[in-house]
DNA sequence: CTAACCATGTAAGTAGTTACATGATTCT
DNA sequence: AGAATCATGTAACTACTTACATGGTTAG
């Protein structure tokens, strides 16, 4: 079973997001975006649950004029039961990609079109590990865990570009073929095998191709 | 706004699978497991909408004896209107992976629990690439779309599998640093306190990382 | 002989999201 | 002046999942 809001919420108070606000936030821009999502309608009523269950207390502060802010924190049997929650089994990962649902039907779209939706595909994968990137580096991030989280966030997201890319030529050079010689081309042949060879083989250091290589200057301080 | 289940049983149809429980197989184990899930208490449902809007048609076949099958198809209007909603916008991808959330908080887990759900999480990125990996070879795809669709799922699964185990390492040693030496803690709760100040103590000198290779020795055979 | 597979369907439940209501403050 | 940010909360809605109901067929 997937964890519920409460947990998530408890984990943000863990974590150090202390207000509503402040952990919607972290789901939004913050550390756990990239693997998680949780808007307002959950959050505050989970928070006022977790409270009630003694998982975690709040104090509110009185902001002179501006509207009151409640800073909560979580308990040691809050933390017991993240704790508990942690331990049993996690769901395995759950990914909704409409695009990549899209590409099985690119026999109904024009070569530019997909280029496009793959392009700007590409991009926002790229966008988000900058982004990743910059939250890791920015407010440094003592927190081991907190260190992972964001550095397999923007390595996941830069190699998923790169995956792209790679194999997006070999797709839109295939449609030009089944479409304008829709029958002769042996195709799909050298580029197309160059790029599909490089996971599996495990080739010493020659294949530049989407490999997994995390190596951006990743600050060597 | 992300494909309904409408749009997606088009799509499926699309693709060839005909039946309410094809459809399904297709997205528990076929080419779509990766990116979308649906369930027969959206898809069926979802197939009498598109009879009633004349987006499929269903013949159906008795099966002797057995349940009546009942086999549906796209039609032309079924095809345009699937066109159409691959042609706006697609929704942005959502992952969900209460694994990597969890990795926030391996302040609270022993060396040893968090070891084993990155290696169980890594083997399962790699089962799941190798199933996309046999999908597209046992039936050998002809479909340039469905082949770059199951391509990128099994790049993609191998090399996330890569980059956890590439961190992993990296991560239970910043773990047993960050606990071993905690400077002279008197320690009255145990092992759950030494573990708990990690965080906040902003450890001065030191740093649990050590500047050489922060990472991945990469594959060095 | 039992388990798994084939096959369709529905009703009830779930866990969320969206949009709204409210309002001060700070940035442009 | 207007937009964005800070800040909390709720009610209505939505779209799915789960579990059930049903039952023949095939493989171990």
């Amino acid at each position: 079973m997937p964890l519920d809001a409460k947990t998530l919420c408890l984990g943000a108070l863990e974590a150090g997001f202390d207000t509503g606000y402040d952990i919607r936030k972290a789901f939004e821009d913050g550390p756990f975006q990239h693997f998680q999502s949780l808007s307002y309608g959950s959050i505050y009523p989970a928070l006022n649950a977790l409270l009630v269950e003694g998982l975690a207390t709040c104090d509110v502060r009185n902001g002179d004029g501006r509207r009151d802010k409640k800073i909560y924190a979580i308990t040691d049997s809050g933390r017991a039961a993240l704790k508990a929650a942690l331990m049993e089994p996690l769901a395995a990962d759950q990914l909704r990609s409409d695009t990549m649902f899209a590409m099985a039907f690119v026999h109904l779209m024009t070569r530019d079109q997909v280029k496009r939706i793959l392009d700007e595909y590409a991009r926002a994968n790229r966008r988000l590990g900058e982004e990743l990137g910059r939250l890791l580096r920015d407010r440094m991030c003592e927190h081991p865990g907190h260190q992972f989280l964001l550095r397999l966030g923007e390595d996941g997201s830069e190699m998923w570009a790169r995956c792209i890319e790679a194999l997006r030529d070999d797709l839109v050079a295939a449609l030009d073929d089944t479409r304008e010689a829709p029958e002769a081309a042996p195709t799909g042949g050298a580029a197309a095998m160059t790029a599909r060879d490089a996971p599996e083989t495990r080739e010493p250091g020659s294949g530049s191709r989407p490999g997994p290589d995390p190596h951006h200057p990743r600050d060597p301080r």
